[in-house]
DNA sequence: CTCAGATGATACAAGAATGTCTCATCGGGC
DNA sequence: GCCCGATGAGACATTCTTGTATCATCTGAG
């Protein structure tokens, strides 16, 4: 098993019991502790590339809904489009890397932390232009639009781990939900 | 200091630190472990204690906000007071018993879980009978809305905890988001 | 003042988790 | 068949946390 394939079994077990020890994750993935210590010289280091590729997911969402560009050319019609497929990113996110979310250990390296910050502000930039364009509500803080997403990826990602949604209506909820409220 | 005031100092400490010792959450009070375990049995029994307070205060919520009565009354102005005075009282409670939202350690206690279950349940009667009242929309699963609602309040939390939102805002903000979403 | 109750400081044992190490075993490539 | 690398099993020391106990001190009520 590869390193690669190790992480992702340590990502499920975290994902379902976020306090889990290096022996539970290991007996999880099917591998003995001495190999995942030989994987990941120690706790802290394989949170710190989890976190890693967690911001590397988000990134990836951010990049995919090109919501730089989308956001510069001030065109509601391309914000739309970018809006709409980042929360289609988003969504696969939250169902992979869902304990990361909430998950307080990732502050404590600087490096994922600064990381953490830029990506924050690249979405809140993206918000910021969307409500430039019109697109959205000016009556808000992006700030505040932004923990919105947030949030609401956890409450989503709960929501589907105890199955009170289906995947196949997560992305639709999620966007709806985010763009409209629960409002009739 | 009496129990209770213990239990809230405690409740600030895991706030910002989930994962805090009893050595810590005994320094951040300002009295002696040997105290603090005078008081709480256990760690078990103070984190059974913190998660009965946030409870009774969810259930208070629901109780101010009279949930059932307008639930049940079928009146959609009713319920729509209801809804705003839930939401006032839920972002009283983000704020408070903030840690407790995301806590992972109260499912053990059976007690605890069967009632959390429980205030879940009438929240989300509440919700069908706003969609029913035609209050809030009908193409969402209840479950969903309840969601929506918890996972706002992490973005809350979060939000506030940051400084990226004042408390004086907090509500209008939960309440017109949960409502009407983000968009113009 | 006196004393009971609360508190702080400290020590102690038990348990759990971590990180390191060694050794035996297995399996694929040569 | 042989060997090298990876793995599993287990031992070990270390550290942290927890829960308990003891003793000195402080404080307020009587």
């Amino acid at each position: 098993m590869g390193a690669e394939e190790l992480a992702k079994a340590a990502l499920r077990t975290l994902n379902a019991e976020p306090t889990a020890s290096m022996s539970r994750i290991a007996a999880s993935a099917g591998v003995s502790r001495a190999t995942l210590h030989r994987n990941f010289a120690s706790r802290e280091d394989l949170i710190r590339q989890l976190g890693r590729m967690s911001l590397d997911s988000w990134r990836q969402a951010l990049d995919t809904a090109d919501v730089d560009a989308a956001g510069g050319s001030g065109d509601p019609e391309r914000i739309r489009v970018a809006m709409n497929v980042l929360c289609r990113e988003l969504v696969r996110d939250a169902d992979e890397y869902g304990f990361t979310l909430t998950l307080t250990e990732h502050v404590q390296d600087a490096a994922i932390a600064a990381e953490s910050v830029r990506l924050h502000e690249r979405e809140m930039a993206f918000y910021a232009a969307a409500q430039e364009s019109g697109l959205l509500r000016r009556d808000m803080p992006a700030a505040w639009i932004a923990y919105t997403v947030f949030g609401l990826l956890v409450g989503l990602r709960d929501a589907l781990r105890h199955g009170a949604v289906a995947v196949r209506d997560a992305e639709r909820l999620l966007r709806d939900t985010i763009l409209h409220g629960v409002s009739a």
